[in-house]
RNA sequence: GCUGGAAUCGUCUAGUGGCAAUGACAAGAGACUGUAAAUCUCUCGCCUUCGGGCUUCGUAGGUUCGAGUCCUACUUCCAGCA
């Protein structure tokens, strides 16, 4: 096989790059936006409408599909068997270990508040031993094991083109001292991940990569030592995952990166507002993937580029939701005060014809940022093209 | 005309002696970042120094320490009989 990842140019601080990834199911120009399919497919968009709005690739998650992974390998592999077609990734389940279990509630901020506390033990429905994690499913209440080596079948199952090591994710509230237990153990998991990853990685007749991911929290010396150990693994890419705290993110993801060796992939797990991705493209993050702009779309937050519109607000509006933007739903002309009557009108269709709609919108919005991000570095402007854009979208 | 039944916050609705009064919807505000999220939280009679104060359950009286709840009359609506 060639080499996996390929830097194009990068910016002035060593950093930040645009380049390609290459799958077995395509090539991923970066940066660029997952847009996420837990189950293998995107609540409310068609694969058209995938391919319209520009995305390049789709993540899912191992934990959602372990029931289904023997099914997605008779089809051929997650491209297939979603229908996708394109480049794939999984999440190996590391972030249900913490939003099931110590996170159990609300506790994926990126802000710390008085009074936000982990979940009580009793209550959480994962449960973190050395060898893996006990957890229950929320939805049939069945008890399931999943460690480094189940995770890393199930994914090599679905054949996902690149695959997450199995971490656990802590949360913004776990002290020093947890995290560090927190993070030997993800780095033992990591080891094994690795190990049991290579059994499998070519079994579908196709080669996927596997992309060990970083912890520790918000300390430096954490995330440098656990960049160095797993930097110099043979892991294919990284995941830049943690519980981050906004102020401290810029920090965390150069940290990590200036350890870890320039010239493979990094995906920032799980974040996608716009000052988000300036940064973790500035420090150095090729692929990003959230939910954030199809839930956000979903409960009627519209993203523009002058910032986010409340659509409840919107009744009759004749405005467009963003008069820059080239979705199909601007092209169609839906305003805002036909959007928002699509989403009130007590009509179940019309109703996801609003959360087709509003995704479309959201997420091209944010895949459209990526492509205008890989332009402005092609062309030297980053740093202006960022300066113009947020202080546009948050005003100030 | 007679006989039943019913009138409660924008709407529907709970409530048969201690109630500013249930639930749902609508409305308003906020949240949402590797999806237990087409979800969740808060407000929703008026005023408030957030302790509380005031006025409310068709209208008018009455019984009672106390009435949305019981009684009387009236008004309107519904059903059945004429």
């Amino acid at each position: 096989m060639g080499t996996m990842f390929e830097a194009e140019k990068t910016l002035s601080n060593g950093l930040g790059r645009i380049g390609v990834i290459h799958t077995a199911h395509g090539d991923i120009k970066t940066p660029a936006f997952m847009v996420v399919g837990t189950h293998g497919k995107v609540k409310f968009l068609s694969m058209d409408d995938l391919s319209d709005l520009g995305a390049q690739a789709m993540l899912s998650n191992g934990y959602h599909l372990r029931r289904k992974a023997a099914e997605i390998t008779a089809a051929g592999g997650l491209a297939k068997w979603s229908g996708w077609n394109g480049p794939t990734l999984t999440d190996s389940g590391g972030f249900q270990v913490m939003s099931l279990g110590s996170g159990m509630g609300k506790v994926v901020s990126m802000r710390r508040k008085p009074g936000l506390a982990n979940a009580a033990h009793k209550d959480r429905l994962a449960i973190v031993t050395e060898k893996g994690v006990d957890f229950v499913d929320p939805f049939d209440k069945s008890p399931d094991f999943i460690g480094p080596e189940e995770s890393m079948r199930i994914q090599c199952q679905i054949g996902s083109d690149i695959h997450m090591a199995f971490d656990e994710l802590t949360t913004i509230t776990d002290s020093y001292e947890y995290n560090v237990d927190a993070l030997a153990r993800t780095e033992r998991w990591a080891e094994r991940s690795l190990k049991e990853h290579k059994k499998h990685c070519d079994d579908l007749g196709y080669h996927q990569y596997l992309y060990g991911v970083l912890q520790g929290g918000r300390w430096e010396d954490l995330r440098r030592s656990t960049a160095r150990k797993l930097g110099a693994m043979d892991f294919d890419g990284y995941g830049l995952g943690g519980s981050f705290e906004k102020e401290a993110l810029g920090d965390i993801l150069r940290w990590c990166n200036e350890e870890l060796p320039f010239d493979k992939p990094k995906h920032l797990l799980g974040l996608s507002h716009p000052d988000d991705i300036f940064i973790g493209v500035e420090m150095g993050a090729d692929t990003f993937d959230c939910v954030a702009p199809m839930r956000e779309a979903r409960h009627g937050r519209i993203y523009t580029r002058d910032g986010n519109i409340n659509l409840r607000k919107c009744a009759g509006s004749d405005e467009p939701l963003d008069e820059s933007c080239d979705c199909l739903t601007c092209k169609a002309g839906l305003t805002r005060g036909k959007l928002r009557a699509l989403w009130k009108s007590g009509d179940e269709r019309l109703k996801e014809i609003f959360y087709n709609m509003a995704t479309v919108h959201n997420t091209r919005f944010i895949v459209r940022l990526m492509e205008e991000i890989r332009q402005s570095i092609l062309e030297d402007r980053f740093y202006e093209f960022r300066d113009e854009f947020l202080k546009r979208y948050y005003g100030k």
